[in-house]
DNA sequence: GGCACTGTATTAGTTGGCTAATACAGTTGG
DNA sequence: CCAACTGTATTAGCCAACTAATACAGTGCC
């Protein structure tokens, strides 16, 4: 599995699990329908207690990002997030706008925002799109 | 002064007061060598320990954002962060990565990305501009 | 010098987050 | 039906984060 701990990084690890696995759907490395690691699979991969995992799982299930079935499995889930349009939008802004407060007090100009946001887009976009061909 | 917290929010109080002092000097709406509300005045009127503005203006301080003198007070400081251009675009670079995650787990397209970009932007770069000339 | 203002240090208590141990429950194939 | 796999529930303990009470220390003005 593509999940990597790093115990010295102050974030708990199932968010840990959490926001590699939302990247990795995000970057659709994993897709619709795809298997995850069994709880206990992970759990033991990762030297860490099943509910640990199973920690993430509900978060990312609370999500929409995944699904799960008793005594079958965990699978990444069609679609996402029942929210309204403003919603999201309002969702995107703060994090957005949180990343540009950082990027002004990094003494960051506009233009190289633009180019970070760009790299950003690209970075996940992209590979996507390959995904989506390749597999 | 415009600091709110907000109780049910979950973060905590003093993060609550950093992310929004941030914020302001990234708009402008503080500016170099402004003063901040001393510790206790602030304490009283956000009815908390002054030990927790003390804490966010600690924060604040290692940041580079603001700076104190025993028995004056505490004040915008001029320049912020000392990092190399590497560190900053990388930092920018995880946060605006991590609000593309998002984006597109809640389903943007990529123009729906860029228009929400464009929008932060504007709303803290813009404000900027008019605090230089008005106050 | 003393009062009134600044920020600081020490200590301590509460709370909730996180993780783990362990036992329970649904599904499926031999 | 039983073994082997799924996810789930309960309980508990540890620990760190957060906040507060309180006392200390620097600066400046009357």
């Amino acid at each position: 599995m593509f999940i990597n701990i790093d115990p010295s990084s102050g974030l708990p690890i199932y968010m840990q699990i959490v926001q590699q696995i939302k990247t990795a759907v995000a970057m659709g490395r994993l897709q619709t329908e795809d298997p995850l690691p069994s709880v206990r699979q992970l759990a033991v991969e990762l030297k860490v207690n099943p509910n640990t995992v199973a920690r993430a799982y509900l978060d990312l299930e609370i999500e929409g990002v995944i699904y799960k079935r008793q005594g079958h499995g965990t699978f990444v889930s069609g679609q996402g997030v029942e929210m309204s349009k403003r919603e999201r939008r309002k969702t995107v802004g703060r994090h957005l706008e949180k990343a540009v407060v950082e990027a002004v007090h990094l003494g960051l100009d506009e233009e190289e925002m633009r180019e970070a946001f760009d790299a950003a887009l690209e970075k996940i976009m992209s590979a996507r799109g390959r995904e989506a061909v390749g597999k």
